[in-house]
RNA sequence: GUCCCAGUAGCUCAGCAGGAUAGAGCAACAGCCUUCUAAGCUGUGGGUCGCAGGUUCGAAUCCUGCCUGGGACGCCA
């Protein structure tokens, strides 16, 4: 357990035992006890609201109950500095400053697990995201979600969740064969011949080079062949080619996937079949119109949705009930889909597949990634797969860069659309928050290097006690709560909480830069602590930046 | 018509399992480099938290209705 949730644990249990002392409530009548940060300094280090709650049980004024707890309360308990009694009764702990002295000696021990907690005890989870269609480039709107959903495991990772990435490989049903039909054209066009595109076609520019590629390395001899025999290859050639395109760019962006899942296996693996059988048992399905129905109604969905259409082929649906099946048949406590705002609708009829095929649909779990809308020229930009003029995460990367793009996708919420400026993002401005936060992390780089050169040791002991400057009280607080904020984060399932953090920490860092000076010859015992200091803030900075996969430069 | 998300400072957004005087960046204005990187710091101004009810000791946060913007409502994926 960490410094600071000690800390907050013992004066929990010391309110408690005031608030049955004073005869306020018995054991059972006790609510949790709730210890926040206060925003306001002046309402000290931590603050309860006990009291109020505590109004209607106890039928008192709350700041009756708050005087009636803080006589009861060992003072003695907790590195309590004083108590005292604000508001409509809050109760406000102001600490002792040395409750912060083991923050530095335990980071500077933890290093780089320094922010990992046991909070996800282990809990088996699996996410899948971007799993985009092989069809085209990845753009804008996919980055979001794959910053996201990484970022999401890192953060759950590090709180002690077993974490699983899945990419979902859409190689089966309409969009492939629309593929293989986009290719067929571009590869006549290649040839020189004037061959329209199919209506539902993909227009991007990668489909012309396919067409281009399968020229130069086959010339026309497919052109003769037996249409469907073509097809099929060049189905299998473009899905190759696209999906390798697709892993490119994400491995440049940074994001690895543990798993990719493939749809046709579920065919292969007779899945499907399966999963359609369980429904089946369950009574969940009729026959209707020559096609197969799943009644979704009797889960709350506004309609029942067709599984097997009159044409003998399934949905895009009933793939996907099989595979989230199999999912939940690997064992996973949770799993985490990553969808795109457009596929929200999907949601009712794919928790009534959970509860048909007999599983507890708390274990589904959709995170929905609102749109962006993406400005150039003060202009918004329409993105179009169709159109193929979507702006591409690989010119994002090229123009923007990793650091930039990645940073600005965490920083929002994402269920809040997103505005995009190219211009703003193009110009590579001191206005982009990531130069901010690397910034901070360069400049303790830069002192620490010139302490080593000065003949201060690093690693030396130090007084901690010294450390009672404002700004540094404010730097070691922060830099306990970083654990905190991880599990947070994973557990409300909010990566743009760690981006927050660690801009704020950044804050603080500046803040200290230009109100003390590290390096004083001339009082090497405060040098040695702010050196101390100073490595502890480096380490959070790259920990919590490695969170979201943003490099840490030694200098700018 | 039904459902989902959003509406908070001029702009972009945090805050929303109820808590004290609603925050940050950008933009505006005023200061700070003979001192460890000024991609920085300090300060000022700027708000009917979309509107109206309700629940509560207490609502930006929860509930209901309405308004506005976006999205979804396929035997497409």
């Amino acid at each position: 357990m960490n410094v600071l949730a000690q800390t907050e644990e013992t004066l929990k249990q010391a309110i408690a035992a005031a608030v049955i002392q004073a005869e306020l409530a018995t054991e059972e009548e006790l609510p949790s006890i709730v210890l926040e940060k206060p925003k306001d300094k002046a309402h000290g280090d931590f603050a309860t609201n006990i009291a109020m709650q505590l109004a209607r049980i106890a039928k008192k004024a709350p700041r009756q109950i708050a005087e009636d707890i803080t006589a009861n309360l060992d003072k003695t308990k907790g590195s309590i500095e004083k108590v005292e009694i604000a508001g409509p009764g809050f109760i406000n702990f102001f600490m002792k400053n040395d409750f912060l002295g083991e923050i530095i000696p335990t980071i500077l021990n933890d290093q780089a697990s320094y922010g990992r907690t046991n909070a996800g005890q282990g809990e088996k989870v699996q996410v899948e995201f971007v799993s985009v269609n092989p069809t085209g480039d990845l753009h804008l709107g996919h980055a979001r979600g794959a910053a996201f959903g990484d970022v999401l495991c890192n953060v759950l990772d590090a709180a002690g969740y077993l974490v699983e990435r899945e990419y979902y490989i859409n190689d089966a049903g309409n969009q492939i064969d629309n593929l293989a039909l986009s290719v067929d054209a571009r590869y006549f066009q290649a040839l020189g011949k004037d061959v329209a595109m199919p209506e539902d076609g993909y227009h991007g520019e990668d489909i012309i080079k396919i067409g281009e590629k399968l020229v130069e390395e086959h010339g026309d001899s497919w052109a003769e062949k037996d249409q469907s025999e073509r097809l099929a290859f060049f189905k299998e050639y473009g899905l190759k080619y696209e999906l390798g395109k697709i892993e490119e760019d994400l491995a440049e962006f940074r994001v690895h996937f543990d798993n990719w899942f493939s749809e046709r296996s579920l065919y292969q693996d007779d899945k499907i079949t399966e999963a359609l059988e369980v429904l089946k048992n369950g009574d969940h399905v009729y026959e209707k119109d020559g096609a197969t129905w799943f009644r979704t109604t009797d889960f709350g969905d506004d309609k029942d949705r067709v599984l097997k259409k009159q044409d003998g082929s399934y949905t895009y649906l009933t793939p996907d009930i099989a595979y989230h099946k199999n999912k939940l048949d690997r064992g996973f406590n949770k799993i985490i889909n990553v969808w795109g705002a457009d596929h929200h609708g999907y949601i009712p009829r794919m928790r009534a597949a959970i509860q048909a095929l007999g599983y507890p649909v708390e274990k589904f779990d959709v995170e929905i990634i609102q749109m962006v809308n993406l400005f150039e020229n003060g202009e918004k930009l329409r993105m179009s797969k169709r159109t193929g003029k979507a702006v591409a995460l690989r010119e994002l990367m090229e123009e923007v860069g990793v650091d930039a793009v990645r940073y600005y996708f965490v920083t929002r919420s994402n269920d809040s659309q997103l505005d995009f400026d190219m211009d703003l993002a193009r110009s590579q401005s001191n206005d982009n928050p990531v130069f901010y936060v690397q910034y901070a992390h360069a400049r303790i780089c830069t002192m620490l290097k010139q302490a080593e050169s000065k003949g201060f040791e690093v690693e030396a002991s130090y007084d901690a006690s010294l450390l009672t400057a404002e700004k540094e009280v404010d730097l070691l607080k922060k830099l306990g709560e970083f654990p905190k904020t991880v599990a947070d984060a994973a557990e409300k399932q909010t990566p743009h909480k760690v981006t927050q953090y660690v801009y704020d920490l950044a804050t603080l860092l500046h803040s200290f830069y230009n109100a003390e000076k590290v390096l004083d010859e001339s009082n090497k015992e405060l040098t040695h602590a702010r050196i101390a200091l100073m490595e502890a803030v480096k380490t959070v900075l790259q920990n919590a930046l490695k969170l979201i996969a943003v490099t840490a430069p030694e200098k700018m």
